[in-house]
DNA sequence: TGTACATCAGTGAACGCGCGTTCACTGATGTAC
DNA sequence: TGTACATCAGTGAACGCGCGTTCACTGATGTAC
Protein backbone atom coordinates (compact mmCIF):
# COMPACT_ATOMS: atom_id res chain seq x y z
CA UNK A 1 0.00 0.00 0.00
CA UNK A 2 2.56 2.80 1.07
CA UNK A 3 5.43 3.91 -1.81
CA UNK A 4 8.55 3.17 0.34
CA UNK A 5 9.22 -0.09 -0.60
CA UNK A 6 13.32 0.78 -0.86
CA UNK A 7 13.58 0.23 2.80
CA UNK A 8 11.89 -2.93 3.17
CA UNK A 9 14.21 -4.45 0.65
CA UNK A 10 16.73 -3.17 2.20
CA UNK A 11 15.83 -4.50 5.44
CA UNK A 12 15.72 -8.16 3.78
CA UNK A 13 19.09 -7.96 3.19
CA UNK A 14 20.93 -6.54 6.07
CA UNK A 15 20.19 -5.70 9.61
CA UNK A 16 17.83 -2.53 9.86
CA UNK A 17 19.83 0.61 10.32
CA UNK A 18 19.34 3.19 13.39
CA UNK A 19 17.84 5.53 10.50
CA UNK A 20 15.24 3.04 8.97
CA UNK A 21 14.22 2.32 12.45
CA UNK A 22 13.59 5.93 12.85
CA UNK A 23 11.25 6.12 9.81
CA UNK A 24 9.44 3.18 10.58
CA UNK A 25 8.75 4.50 14.11
CA UNK A 26 7.65 7.68 12.48
CA UNK A 27 5.36 5.78 9.97
CA UNK A 28 3.96 3.93 13.19
CA UNK A 29 3.04 7.80 14.89
CA UNK A 30 1.41 8.77 11.47
CA UNK A 31 -0.81 5.87 11.76
CA UNK A 32 -1.13 6.26 15.45
CA UNK A 33 -2.40 9.84 14.66
CA UNK A 34 -4.54 9.39 12.05
CA UNK A 35 -6.48 6.68 13.83
CA UNK A 36 -6.97 8.97 16.78
CA UNK A 37 -8.05 11.71 14.35
CA UNK A 38 -10.78 9.60 12.83
CA UNK A 39 -12.44 8.84 16.00
CA UNK A 40 -13.90 12.06 16.11
CA UNK A 41 -15.92 12.72 12.89
CA UNK A 42 -14.47 9.55 10.96
CA UNK A 43 -11.16 8.86 8.90
CA UNK A 44 -12.59 11.01 5.83
CA UNK A 45 -13.08 14.35 7.63
CA UNK A 46 -9.31 14.30 8.98
CA UNK A 47 -7.06 16.39 6.91
CA UNK A 48 -2.87 15.82 5.99
CA UNK A 49 -1.78 19.17 7.90
CA UNK A 50 -3.88 17.60 11.19
CA UNK A 51 -2.25 14.01 10.95
CA UNK A 52 1.09 15.66 10.86
CA UNK A 53 0.51 17.67 13.21
CA UNK A 54 -1.20 14.76 15.82
CA UNK A 55 2.05 12.90 14.64
CA UNK A 56 4.39 15.91 15.99
CA UNK A 57 5.91 16.17 12.12
CA UNK A 58 5.73 19.14 9.49
CA UNK A 59 3.52 18.58 7.25
CA UNK A 60 5.22 17.87 3.82
CA UNK A 61 7.08 14.94 6.23
CA UNK A 62 4.29 13.29 5.33
CA UNK A 63 5.13 12.53 2.33
CA UNK A 64 8.04 11.08 3.04
CA UNK A 65 5.97 7.55 3.74
CA UNK A 66 2.61 7.81 2.09
CA UNK A 67 1.62 9.39 -1.42
CA UNK A 68 -1.56 11.16 0.18
CA UNK A 69 -3.98 10.40 2.89
CA UNK A 70 -5.44 7.52 0.46
CA UNK A 71 -2.79 5.22 0.66
CA UNK A 72 -2.53 6.15 4.12
CA UNK A 73 -6.77 4.75 4.82
CA UNK A 74 -5.36 1.76 2.62
CA UNK A 75 -2.07 1.24 4.80
CA UNK A 76 -5.18 1.84 8.00
CA UNK A 77 -8.14 -0.13 6.97
CA UNK A 78 -5.52 -3.33 6.17
CA UNK A 79 -3.75 -2.90 10.06
CA UNK A 80 -7.61 -2.81 11.71
CA UNK A 81 -9.00 -5.34 9.26
CA UNK A 82 -5.93 -8.07 10.42
CA UNK A 83 -6.27 -7.54 13.52
CA UNK A 84 -9.86 -7.75 14.20
CA UNK A 85 -10.01 -10.96 11.79
CA UNK A 86 -6.95 -12.68 14.15
CA UNK A 87 -8.94 -11.74 17.40
CA UNK A 88 -12.08 -13.41 16.28
CA UNK A 89 -10.50 -16.34 14.98
CA UNK A 90 -8.35 -17.19 17.64
CA UNK A 91 -11.37 -16.59 20.10
CA UNK A 92 -13.01 -18.97 17.73
CA UNK A 93 -10.83 -21.59 17.63
CA UNK A 94 -10.42 -21.35 21.64
CA UNK A 95 -13.99 -22.04 21.75
CA UNK A 96 -14.41 -25.10 19.28
CA UNK A 97 -11.09 -26.47 21.06
CA UNK A 98 -12.29 -26.46 24.21
CA UNK A 99 -15.50 -28.03 22.92
CA UNK A 100 -18.22 -26.45 25.42
CA UNK A 101 -19.63 -23.13 25.00
CA UNK A 102 -21.45 -21.43 21.86
CA UNK A 103 -18.96 -20.49 19.25
CA UNK A 104 -21.75 -18.06 18.12
CA UNK A 105 -21.91 -15.87 21.17
CA UNK A 106 -18.01 -15.98 21.58
CA UNK A 107 -17.84 -14.73 18.04
CA UNK A 108 -20.53 -12.26 18.61
CA UNK A 109 -18.92 -11.30 21.70
CA UNK A 110 -15.25 -10.84 20.63
CA UNK A 111 -16.76 -8.90 18.04
CA UNK A 112 -18.59 -6.94 20.00
CA UNK A 113 -16.03 -6.33 22.40
CA UNK A 114 -13.51 -5.25 19.61
CA UNK A 115 -16.04 -2.49 19.22
CA UNK A 116 -15.83 -1.70 22.33
CA UNK A 117 -12.36 -1.63 23.02
CA UNK A 118 -11.30 -0.63 19.80
CA UNK A 119 -14.08 1.92 19.05
CA UNK A 120 -11.55 4.10 16.41
CA UNK A 121 -10.38 0.72 14.82
CA UNK A 122 -14.03 -0.39 14.62
CA UNK A 123 -15.44 2.73 13.47
CA UNK A 124 -12.78 3.06 10.41
CA UNK A 125 -13.55 -0.22 9.54
CA UNK A 126 -17.01 0.25 8.76
CA UNK A 127 -16.15 3.84 7.81
CA UNK A 128 -19.75 4.46 9.00
CA UNK A 129 -20.94 8.37 9.17
CA UNK A 130 -17.52 9.05 8.06
CA UNK A 131 -17.32 12.89 7.90
CA UNK A 132 -20.46 13.54 9.01
CA UNK A 133 -22.11 15.07 12.12
CA UNK A 134 -23.40 13.09 15.02
CA UNK A 135 -26.55 14.88 14.61
CA UNK A 136 -26.98 13.56 10.98
CA UNK A 137 -25.77 9.75 11.63
CA UNK A 138 -28.32 10.13 14.26
CA UNK A 139 -31.36 11.17 11.64
CA UNK A 140 -30.31 8.25 9.39
CA UNK A 141 -30.43 5.63 12.36
CA UNK A 142 -34.26 7.19 13.13
CA UNK A 143 -34.92 6.90 9.44
CA UNK A 144 -34.11 3.01 9.54
CA UNK A 145 -35.92 2.52 12.69
CA UNK A 146 -39.31 4.07 11.31
CA UNK A 147 -38.83 1.70 8.19
CA UNK A 148 -37.86 -1.67 10.57
CA UNK A 149 -41.46 -0.37 12.65
CA UNK A 150 -43.49 -0.70 9.32
CA UNK A 151 -41.69 -4.23 8.84
CA UNK A 152 -42.78 -5.64 12.06
CA UNK A 153 -45.80 -4.58 11.64
CA UNK A 154 -46.37 -6.31 8.12
CA UNK A 155 -44.62 -10.06 9.58
CA UNK A 156 -47.09 -9.41 12.83
CA UNK A 157 -50.08 -9.17 10.19
CA UNK A 158 -48.80 -11.84 8.05
CA UNK A 159 -48.10 -13.79 10.57
CA UNK A 160 -51.98 -13.66 11.94
CA UNK A 161 -53.13 -14.47 8.34
CA UNK A 162 -51.17 -17.06 7.18
CA UNK A 163 -51.34 -18.72 10.47
CA UNK A 164 -47.62 -19.12 10.78
CA UNK A 165 -46.43 -17.39 14.23
CA UNK A 166 -43.24 -16.51 14.09
CA UNK A 167 -40.46 -15.71 17.40
CA UNK A 168 -38.89 -11.93 17.86
CA UNK A 169 -40.79 -10.52 15.19
CA UNK A 170 -38.99 -7.23 16.21
CA UNK A 171 -35.52 -9.04 16.12
CA UNK A 172 -36.07 -10.63 12.78
CA UNK A 173 -37.07 -7.55 11.15
CA UNK A 174 -34.32 -5.43 12.37
CA UNK A 175 -31.91 -8.57 10.87
CA UNK A 176 -33.88 -8.25 7.70
CA UNK A 177 -33.75 -4.90 7.34
CA UNK A 178 -29.75 -4.51 8.29
CA UNK A 179 -29.59 -7.23 5.29
CA UNK A 180 -31.53 -5.39 2.74
CA UNK A 181 -29.91 -2.04 3.62
CA UNK A 182 -25.88 -2.75 3.49
CA UNK A 183 -25.83 -5.55 0.93
CA UNK A 184 -27.99 -3.44 -1.24
CA UNK A 185 -25.99 -0.40 -0.46
CA UNK A 186 -22.97 -2.61 -2.13
CA UNK A 187 -24.91 -3.56 -5.43
CA UNK A 188 -25.12 0.42 -6.09
CA UNK A 189 -22.89 0.72 -8.60
CA UNK A 190 -22.70 -2.95 -9.68
CA UNK A 191 -23.57 -3.76 -13.56
CA UNK A 192 -27.41 -4.99 -14.28
CA UNK A 193 -26.70 -8.78 -14.45
CA UNK A 194 -24.55 -8.71 -10.92
CA UNK A 195 -27.42 -6.34 -8.85
CA UNK A 196 -29.77 -8.99 -9.90
CA UNK A 197 -27.96 -11.71 -8.15
CA UNK A 198 -27.45 -10.06 -5.19
CA UNK A 199 -31.26 -8.99 -5.10
CA UNK A 200 -32.00 -12.91 -5.30
CA UNK A 201 -29.02 -13.34 -2.52
CA UNK A 202 -30.91 -11.26 -0.30
CA UNK A 203 -34.13 -12.68 -0.87
CA UNK A 204 -32.70 -15.92 0.22
CA UNK A 205 -31.65 -14.51 3.27
CA UNK A 206 -34.05 -12.96 4.75
CA UNK A 207 -35.78 -16.25 3.73
CA UNK A 208 -33.52 -17.74 6.06
CA UNK A 209 -34.24 -14.98 8.78
CA UNK A 210 -37.76 -16.01 8.33
CA UNK A 211 -37.55 -19.70 8.12
CA UNK A 212 -35.69 -19.28 11.85
CA UNK A 213 -37.57 -17.31 13.10
CA UNK A 214 -40.84 -19.87 12.29
CA UNK A 215 -38.87 -22.69 13.05
CA UNK A 216 -38.31 -20.95 16.72
CA UNK A 217 -42.01 -20.15 17.21
CA UNK A 218 -42.85 -24.08 16.44
CA UNK A 219 -40.29 -25.21 18.63
CA UNK A 220 -38.54 -26.71 16.30
CA UNK A 221 -34.61 -27.82 17.07
CA UNK A 222 -32.07 -29.64 14.40
CA UNK B 1 -35.89 20.90 10.65
CA UNK B 2 -35.54 24.35 8.60
CA UNK B 3 -35.46 27.41 10.62
CA UNK B 4 -37.89 29.62 8.36
CA UNK B 5 -41.47 29.10 9.84
CA UNK B 6 -43.23 31.84 9.41
CA UNK B 7 -43.84 31.49 6.23
CA UNK B 8 -45.30 28.36 6.22
CA UNK B 9 -47.99 29.77 9.45
CA UNK B 10 -48.42 32.56 7.06
CA UNK B 11 -49.71 29.91 4.34
CA UNK B 12 -51.85 28.30 6.83
CA UNK B 13 -53.98 31.46 6.89
CA UNK B 14 -54.16 32.54 3.51
CA UNK B 15 -53.30 31.91 -0.09
CA UNK B 16 -49.41 31.64 -0.48
CA UNK B 17 -48.11 34.69 -1.95
CA UNK B 18 -45.84 35.13 -5.19
CA UNK B 19 -42.88 35.44 -3.07
CA UNK B 20 -43.76 32.97 -0.77
CA UNK B 21 -44.05 30.13 -4.05
CA UNK B 22 -40.43 31.84 -5.48
CA UNK B 23 -39.14 31.30 -2.25
CA UNK B 24 -40.32 27.46 -2.07
CA UNK B 25 -38.75 26.84 -5.72
CA UNK B 26 -35.70 28.14 -4.28
CA UNK B 27 -35.96 25.69 -1.27
CA UNK B 28 -36.50 23.01 -3.68
CA UNK B 29 -33.88 23.71 -6.09
CA UNK B 30 -31.26 23.94 -2.99
CA UNK B 31 -32.76 20.24 -1.81
CA UNK B 32 -32.12 18.74 -5.37
CA UNK B 33 -28.92 20.65 -5.84
CA UNK B 34 -28.00 19.06 -2.45
CA UNK B 35 -28.54 15.71 -3.49
CA UNK B 36 -27.25 16.09 -6.65
CA UNK B 37 -23.94 16.54 -5.59
CA UNK B 38 -24.27 13.80 -2.74
CA UNK B 39 -24.45 11.69 -5.78
CA UNK B 40 -20.62 12.32 -5.80
CA UNK B 41 -19.01 11.58 -2.63
CA UNK B 42 -21.01 11.52 -0.28
CA UNK B 43 -23.42 14.35 1.16
CA UNK B 44 -20.68 14.74 3.93
CA UNK B 45 -18.34 16.12 1.37
CA UNK B 46 -20.92 18.60 -0.12
CA UNK B 47 -20.24 22.23 0.41
CA UNK B 48 -22.66 25.33 1.14
CA UNK B 49 -20.64 27.26 -1.94
CA UNK B 50 -21.15 24.16 -3.68
CA UNK B 51 -24.40 23.65 -3.26
CA UNK B 52 -25.30 27.48 -3.97
CA UNK B 53 -23.68 27.70 -7.20
CA UNK B 54 -25.58 24.41 -7.83
CA UNK B 55 -28.80 25.42 -6.97
CA UNK B 56 -28.08 29.15 -9.02
CA UNK B 57 -27.95 31.35 -6.15
CA UNK B 58 -25.38 33.59 -4.12
CA UNK B 59 -23.43 31.31 -1.23
CA UNK B 60 -24.96 33.58 1.33
CA UNK B 61 -28.46 33.42 0.08
CA UNK B 62 -28.32 30.13 1.49
CA UNK B 63 -29.33 30.94 4.90
CA UNK B 64 -32.48 32.55 3.62
CA UNK B 65 -33.42 28.73 3.89
CA UNK B 66 -31.06 27.18 6.24
CA UNK B 67 -29.70 27.30 9.21
CA UNK B 68 -26.65 25.30 7.75
CA UNK B 69 -25.11 22.53 6.11
CA UNK B 70 -26.25 19.87 8.95
CA UNK B 71 -29.74 21.52 8.87
CA UNK B 72 -30.01 20.90 5.09
CA UNK B 73 -28.96 17.28 5.69
CA UNK B 74 -32.27 16.58 7.85
CA UNK B 75 -34.40 18.63 5.42
CA UNK B 76 -32.91 15.95 2.91
CA UNK B 77 -33.28 12.60 4.93
CA UNK B 78 -36.11 13.32 5.92
CA UNK B 79 -37.67 13.60 2.36
CA UNK B 80 -35.83 10.85 1.45
CA UNK B 81 -37.22 8.60 4.15
CA UNK B 82 -40.30 9.24 3.79
CA UNK B 83 -40.16 8.16 0.00
CA UNK B 84 -38.95 5.14 0.58
CA UNK B 85 -41.18 4.26 3.34
CA UNK B 86 -44.63 5.30 1.26
CA UNK B 87 -43.08 3.41 -1.55
CA UNK B 88 -42.19 0.29 0.25
CA UNK B 89 -45.53 0.38 1.87
CA UNK B 90 -47.31 0.63 -0.58
CA UNK B 91 -45.96 -2.17 -2.64
CA UNK B 92 -46.42 -4.66 0.24
CA UNK B 93 -50.09 -3.76 0.48
CA UNK B 94 -50.72 -4.33 -2.63
CA UNK B 95 -49.47 -7.66 -2.28
CA UNK B 96 -50.86 -8.61 0.48
CA UNK B 97 -54.10 -7.50 -0.96
CA UNK B 98 -53.79 -9.32 -4.19
CA UNK B 99 -53.47 -12.33 -1.47
CA UNK B 100 -50.61 -13.55 -4.05
CA UNK B 101 -46.66 -13.44 -4.46
CA UNK B 102 -44.47 -13.54 -1.62
CA UNK B 103 -44.35 -10.67 0.86
CA UNK B 104 -41.19 -10.37 1.46
CA UNK B 105 -39.74 -11.06 -2.19
CA UNK B 106 -42.03 -8.04 -3.12
CA UNK B 107 -40.59 -5.84 -0.11
CA UNK B 108 -37.09 -6.46 -1.00
CA UNK B 109 -37.58 -5.87 -5.10
CA UNK B 110 -39.12 -2.66 -4.27
CA UNK B 111 -36.60 -1.75 -2.03
CA UNK B 112 -33.62 -2.54 -4.36
CA UNK B 113 -35.47 -0.97 -7.52
CA UNK B 114 -35.57 2.38 -4.89
CA UNK B 115 -31.50 1.56 -4.43
CA UNK B 116 -31.33 1.65 -8.26
CA UNK B 117 -33.51 4.05 -9.73
CA UNK B 118 -33.15 6.51 -6.81
CA UNK B 119 -29.25 5.66 -6.43
CA UNK B 120 -28.52 8.96 -5.19
CA UNK B 121 -31.29 8.86 -2.37
CA UNK B 122 -30.35 5.45 -1.43
CA UNK B 123 -26.59 6.20 -0.88
CA UNK B 124 -27.38 9.46 1.05
CA UNK B 125 -29.83 7.71 3.50
CA UNK B 126 -27.45 5.18 4.12
CA UNK B 127 -25.07 7.47 4.45
CA UNK B 128 -22.34 4.97 3.86
CA UNK B 129 -18.90 5.87 2.45
CA UNK B 130 -19.77 9.54 2.83
CA UNK B 131 -16.69 11.32 2.11
CA UNK B 132 -14.86 8.52 1.88
CA UNK B 133 -13.01 7.82 -1.95
CA UNK B 134 -13.81 4.88 -4.08
CA UNK B 135 -10.82 3.23 -3.68
CA UNK B 136 -11.08 3.73 0.29
CA UNK B 137 -14.81 2.15 0.46
CA UNK B 138 -13.60 -0.91 -1.72
CA UNK B 139 -10.90 -1.50 0.60
CA UNK B 140 -13.53 -1.57 3.45
CA UNK B 141 -15.65 -3.53 1.79
CA UNK B 142 -12.62 -6.65 0.83
CA UNK B 143 -11.88 -6.19 4.74
CA UNK B 144 -15.13 -7.09 5.62
CA UNK B 145 -15.73 -10.04 2.85
CA UNK B 146 -12.45 -11.49 3.96
CA UNK B 147 -13.99 -11.66 7.89
CA UNK B 148 -17.15 -13.64 6.11
CA UNK B 149 -14.91 -16.10 4.25
CA UNK B 150 -13.61 -16.81 7.94
CA UNK B 151 -16.73 -17.36 9.20
CA UNK B 152 -18.06 -19.36 6.18
CA UNK B 153 -15.05 -22.27 6.89
CA UNK B 154 -16.76 -21.92 10.45
CA UNK B 155 -19.85 -22.82 10.40
CA UNK B 156 -18.69 -25.83 7.93
CA UNK B 157 -16.57 -27.08 10.49
CA UNK B 158 -19.14 -26.17 12.94
CA UNK B 159 -21.54 -28.46 11.38
CA UNK B 160 -19.59 -31.19 10.40
CA UNK B 161 -18.53 -31.71 13.77
CA UNK B 162 -22.12 -31.08 15.15
CA UNK B 163 -23.72 -32.67 12.65
CA UNK B 164 -26.10 -30.30 12.16
CA UNK B 165 -25.67 -29.59 8.41
CA UNK B 166 -26.73 -25.49 7.47
CA UNK B 167 -28.35 -24.51 3.98
CA UNK B 168 -26.31 -22.04 1.86
CA UNK B 169 -23.33 -21.06 4.71
CA UNK B 170 -22.10 -18.34 2.32
CA UNK B 171 -25.08 -16.36 2.55
CA UNK B 172 -26.08 -17.10 6.36
CA UNK B 173 -22.43 -16.07 7.01
CA UNK B 174 -22.94 -13.12 4.84
CA UNK B 175 -26.36 -12.01 6.93
CA UNK B 176 -24.54 -12.93 10.43
CA UNK B 177 -21.72 -10.45 9.61
CA UNK B 178 -23.95 -8.04 8.17
CA UNK B 179 -26.22 -7.76 11.28
CA UNK B 180 -23.51 -8.29 13.45
CA UNK B 181 -21.33 -5.08 11.84
CA UNK B 182 -23.69 -2.83 11.59
CA UNK B 183 -25.91 -3.14 14.72
CA UNK B 184 -22.58 -3.21 16.62
CA UNK B 185 -21.21 -0.09 15.03
CA UNK B 186 -24.69 1.85 16.56
CA UNK B 187 -23.58 0.35 19.59
CA UNK B 188 -20.75 2.09 19.52
CA UNK B 189 -21.75 5.06 21.70
CA UNK B 190 -24.22 3.95 24.36
CA UNK B 191 -23.94 3.15 27.48
CA UNK B 192 -22.27 0.43 28.71
CA UNK B 193 -25.75 -1.16 29.87
CA UNK B 194 -27.38 -0.53 26.49
CA UNK B 195 -24.48 -2.07 24.97
CA UNK B 196 -25.02 -5.67 26.77
CA UNK B 197 -29.16 -5.16 25.35
CA UNK B 198 -27.91 -4.55 22.00
CA UNK B 199 -25.10 -7.66 22.24
CA UNK B 200 -27.94 -10.10 23.44
CA UNK B 201 -30.03 -9.05 20.33
CA UNK B 202 -27.35 -9.66 17.75
CA UNK B 203 -26.83 -13.08 19.06
CA UNK B 204 -30.58 -13.39 18.81
CA UNK B 205 -30.69 -12.77 15.74
CA UNK B 206 -27.45 -14.47 14.87
CA UNK B 207 -29.26 -17.92 16.31
CA UNK B 208 -32.41 -16.48 14.20
CA UNK B 209 -30.48 -16.98 11.23
CA UNK B 210 -28.49 -19.81 12.64
CA UNK B 211 -32.02 -21.67 12.97
CA UNK B 212 -33.15 -20.55 9.57
CA UNK B 213 -30.37 -22.44 7.91
CA UNK B 214 -30.30 -25.49 9.70
CA UNK B 215 -34.45 -25.87 9.17
CA UNK B 216 -33.66 -25.48 5.61
CA UNK B 217 -31.44 -28.41 5.47
CA UNK B 218 -33.56 -30.56 7.04
CA UNK B 219 -36.42 -29.51 4.87
CA UNK B 220 -38.18 -28.27 7.90
CA UNK B 221 -41.49 -25.82 7.36
CA UNK B 222 -43.87 -24.19 9.46
C1' DT C 1 -57.81 52.27 -7.14
C1' DG C 2 -53.42 54.85 -5.89
C1' DT C 3 -49.78 55.96 -2.93
C1' DA C 4 -46.43 55.52 0.76
C1' DC C 5 -44.09 52.44 3.57
C1' DA C 6 -42.53 47.71 5.19
C1' DT C 7 -40.84 43.29 4.21
C1' DC C 8 -37.42 40.22 2.92
C1' DA C 9 -35.29 36.88 -0.81
C1' DG C 10 -31.36 37.41 -3.00
C1' DT C 11 -26.73 40.18 -4.12
C1' DG C 12 -21.65 41.35 -4.27
C1' DA C 13 -17.62 42.22 -1.83
C1' DA C 14 -14.80 41.13 1.73
C1' DC C 15 -12.84 38.62 5.86
C1' DG C 16 -9.81 35.20 7.93
C1' DC C 17 -8.74 30.26 7.89
C1' DG C 18 -7.08 25.63 7.02
C1' DC C 19 -6.18 23.08 3.22
C1' DG C 20 -2.74 20.20 -0.11
C1' DT C 21 1.38 20.77 -2.31
C1' DT C 22 5.98 22.92 -3.89
C1' DC C 23 10.56 24.33 -3.09
C1' DA C 24 15.26 24.75 -1.61
C1' DC C 25 17.31 23.48 2.61
C1' DT C 26 19.69 21.01 6.77
C1' DG C 27 22.06 17.83 9.24
C1' DA C 28 22.27 13.28 11.15
C1' DT C 29 23.10 8.68 9.39
C1' DG C 30 25.18 5.46 6.24
C1' DT C 31 28.73 3.93 2.74
C1' DA C 32 33.12 3.49 0.33
C1' DC C 33 37.81 3.78 0.50
C1' DT D 1 40.06 3.20 12.24
C1' DG D 2 39.55 7.83 9.85
C1' DT D 3 37.98 10.65 6.20
C1' DA D 4 35.26 12.25 2.29
C1' DC D 5 31.07 11.86 0.03
C1' DA D 6 26.11 10.27 -0.61
C1' DT D 7 21.69 9.53 1.15
C1' DC D 8 17.43 11.01 2.72
C1' DA D 9 13.97 11.91 6.84
C1' DG D 10 12.46 15.92 8.28
C1' DT D 11 12.24 21.43 8.02
C1' DG D 12 10.32 26.19 7.21
C1' DA D 13 8.41 29.31 4.14
C1' DA D 14 5.46 30.16 0.60
C1' DC D 15 1.79 29.38 -3.02
C1' DG D 16 -2.99 29.56 -4.57
C1' DC D 17 -7.61 27.81 -3.43
C1' DG D 18 -12.22 26.96 -1.67
C1' DC D 19 -14.33 27.29 2.46
C1' DG D 20 -18.15 29.38 5.94
C1' DT D 21 -19.71 33.55 7.39
C1' DT D 22 -20.37 38.83 7.78
C1' DC D 23 -21.91 43.07 6.05
C1' DA D 24 -24.43 46.77 3.92
C1' DC D 25 -27.23 46.76 -0.04
C1' DT D 26 -31.15 46.36 -3.74
C1' DG D 27 -35.40 46.01 -5.63
C1' DA D 28 -39.46 43.28 -6.37
C1' DT D 29 -43.42 41.96 -3.65
C1' DG D 30 -46.76 42.74 -0.06
C1' DT D 31 -49.54 45.68 3.21
C1' DA D 32 -52.07 49.64 5.09
C1' DC D 33 -54.50 53.57 4.27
Amino acid sequence: MSECVQIERFEQMSSPTKRSEQKAQTRRDILDAALRLSAGRGFSSVSLRAVAKEAGIAPNAFYRHFKDLDDLGMALVDQVGLSLRQLVRKARQRTIEAGEGSVVRTSIQTFMEFAENEADLFRLLLGEGAGSTPAFRKAIHKEVKRFTADLVEDLKRQAEVTKRPIAHPELAAEAMVTVAFNLGAGAIDLPREEKLAVLERVIQQVRIIMRGAEAMAAGWEP
